[in-house]
DNA sequence: CGGAACCATGTTGTATACCATTTGGCGACG
DNA sequence: CGTCGCCAAATGGTATACAACATGGTTCCG
């Protein structure tokens, strides 16, 4: 009810799997996927990776090139940094909307996401891993899925399934991992006492950690 | 450039056309899609159809349940009105940026964009018709597609495509429509202008009329 | 007479086959 | 020797075929 995790369907099994592989950086950017060697690689036939590829393609992932092939999108760090500004108006907006109209169950599902997230920062020592990634997403879907809006649901889904994830998590260490787990405490508790600008802004201050972390990325690393 | 405008696959057809079909309301919220009935409907088989269907999906304007059909997604006034506060939050930043860094080519689209509407304005009396819709989903992609953010741009075709136009044109007249084509030329005009505040306010301005529409019809047509 | 299991039908999900287009290379011609 | 054009391999685009699942009606049993 959440959020969509059908893993028995061979659509989504493609969808997550080459989700995956782009986050991960396994298939860069600006490379090109071959829908027969996606097929291959993932046991599957062209049809359900043809219908991956064009969600990813909704959402922004990946290029359709008519006749000529589908590309991994590349986005620069100003696109970045700018992904980063709407998403905290976004999910600042939901947070607001999600204390107010929130469930008990999609509390709960909170609740469980953070004693999760809470379990693998105690024993991981830096980079969050997949598991890691999967709880946050799902912390942040549930939230958005709360505010009772599809549409606003889809948007969110799409403005931090890559960017917001992809490279908030390259460089963190232990005490940002720590952080981002009480900050999504935070965040749970502004929700469950109902208090909207608290929520709204435990979320902002959530998602620009995030963005700073880029930034300081890119100050570091260079180009 | 500025936006996908292949009529030549027969996936763009079909998304266009259903895209269409629910835009104006031939097929109604919650109502059932039949793909084969779909693809008999435009000529075309099952294929292209379903990635039409899971684009629209990915964008919010449809529904997959799984192995049960795909239904249209309805949305309520509230959603709607929120929905139009984040388009307007989306646009109006878009604007800022297309204003800091657009050319040439791109204002002349948006001056075509603009003539097309005036010219339609002119001799249409009352509700745009599918040709206003056009232009204006041009206009606004151009501005997107201006700054330079491929993620952005995926977020506002989708955030633009069902609710805005759906419904902010259904009770539009005549003073309404024109009004409409004036907000486009001061827009057009801040950016050309590059006058960064300007361009954010105009397009705000802009939206926010729009969803003051959907005020007025909920208050007059009730539910 | 009521209800549950079963089968027929239709629809979705996936795989495969075929067609269209692109692309790289080879050869003929200038 | 360079260039243009044709051919073949590969790949995307679409159609069709088949399998899995859901649904509604019917029948059989209680």
């Amino acid at each position: 009810m959440t959020a969509t995790e059908d893993t028995s369907t061979a659509h989504q099994k493609a969808y997550e799997r080459i989700h995956e592989l782009i986050l991960t950086g396994r298939i860069a950017p600006g490379e090109r996927l071959r829908e027969r060697n996606l097929g291959a690689l993932l046991g599957l036939s062209r049809t359900p990776v043809r219908e991956a590829l064009r969600r990813l393609s909704s959402e922004g992932t990946v290029r359709f090139e008519p006749n000529r092939g589908v590309y991994v999108e590349e986005i620069d760090r100003g696109e970045l940094l700018e992904i980063f500004d709407i998403g905290a108006a976004l999910e600042s907006r939901c947070a607001r909307l999600a204390a107010r109209k929130i469930g008990g169950e999609a509390l709960d599902v909170l609740q469980d996401c953070l004693d999760g997230m809470t379990g693998l920062a105690a024993r991981s020592e830096r980079n969050p891993g997949p598991d890691y990634v999967k709880l946050d997403k799902r912390f942040h879907s549930t939230i958005v899925a709360a505010t009772g809006n599809r549409k606003l649901q889809a948007l969110v889904e799409h403005v931090v399934s890559l960017p917001v994830l992809s490279s908030a998590f390259r460089q963190y260490g232990q005490e940002d991992f720590r952080r981002s787990v009480r900050q999504h405490g935070e965040i749970l508790e502004a929700i469950r006492s109902g208090d909207e600008a608290w929520a709204e802004v435990a979320m902002r201050n959530h998602i620009l950690t995030g963005r700073n972390a880029v930034v300081k990325q890119d100050a570091t690393a260079g180009d």
